[in-house]
DNA sequence: CGACTGGATTGATAACAGTCAATATAGACG
DNA sequence: CGTCTATATTGACTGTTATCAATCCAGTCG
């Protein structure tokens, strides 16, 4: 289930702006950008990149949602299999935190020639392996 | 119908992880980030924004899908609605280009801190007016 | 152990999105 | 004007998604 999205088999984030995507790439993008294509889902990364320490427990995320316990989980898990988001149990509660490499893969994927500095070639960091830590 | 998105209204585009976005916010910019969660449109936008002059005829779209007409059309429409993408008729062709403002807009909210330089506050552009100066 | 709390999973339902065939529209051209 | 080409729109169908109530699972603490 958990498809972490192999973005090693790319060699770097082409701007989608350099040359046509490829029809695989495409699909693993889709699959992130799908999962951003909602206000819930784009509210909750936003509450939890920007929570101190850039991770939050569920239960610091739910009273921003007039939504049910169930729909809250589900949406969270949307962005944990879209690669956006990382989870780890502590104790009772459950700590999400996002994945940084993968905002900024997208975010390099989207930046236009005129906005990216002049002369640089890729914008993408080399993906610094953020450890699996995972209790 | 196109509902341009009033990016005017906002003062510049805070990163993600900076502060928990608006619920207006999120709805606006989840209508983008829906209209790029899917590969054909993924693609029909790297295929337009890659071609040389930054514009391409449907028709030069097309072949690059094993999908109906309708459906290359409907596609189109939805990136136009969400603000991705622009039109022009001229003759019989309708030529299609990417708003590089829309793309860096969602770019930038997407930088992480780390990938953002160390210091600067925000990587939106101005929102240079780009000219209209199609050849 | 047994109750309690935080969170995930399941199942059902209603709304939505992707696709196509058929049809319509807009401009070019004879 | 009539026809042809390129694209858009409509309508129908199907698969997917958002949501909730009910239930389950994992830790915690008496």
């Amino acid at each position: 289930m958990s498809n972490q999205p192999s973005s090693e088999a790319e060699p770097c984030c082409p701007p989608l702006a350099r040359e046509p995507l490829t029809s695989d790439w495409a699909t693993d993008l889709a699959r992130m950008f799908k999962a951003l294509g909602d206000p819930v889902r784009l509210r909750m990364l936003s509450i939890i990149a920007s929570h101190q320490g850039g991770e939050s427990c569920v239960c610091d995320i739910s009273p921003a949602f007039d939504l049910s316990q169930p729909t809250i989980s589900h949406h969270l898990k949307v962005l944990r299999e879209a690669g956006l988001l990382d989870c780890e149990r502590r104790g009772t509660w459950v700590y999400y935190r996002v994945i940084p490499a993968a905002l900024e893969q997208l975010s390099a994927v989207l930046a236009t020639e005129s906005g990216v500095l002049p002369g640089s070639a890729c914008t993408c960091a080399p993906a610094e392996p953020f450890e699996e830590a995972v209790s």
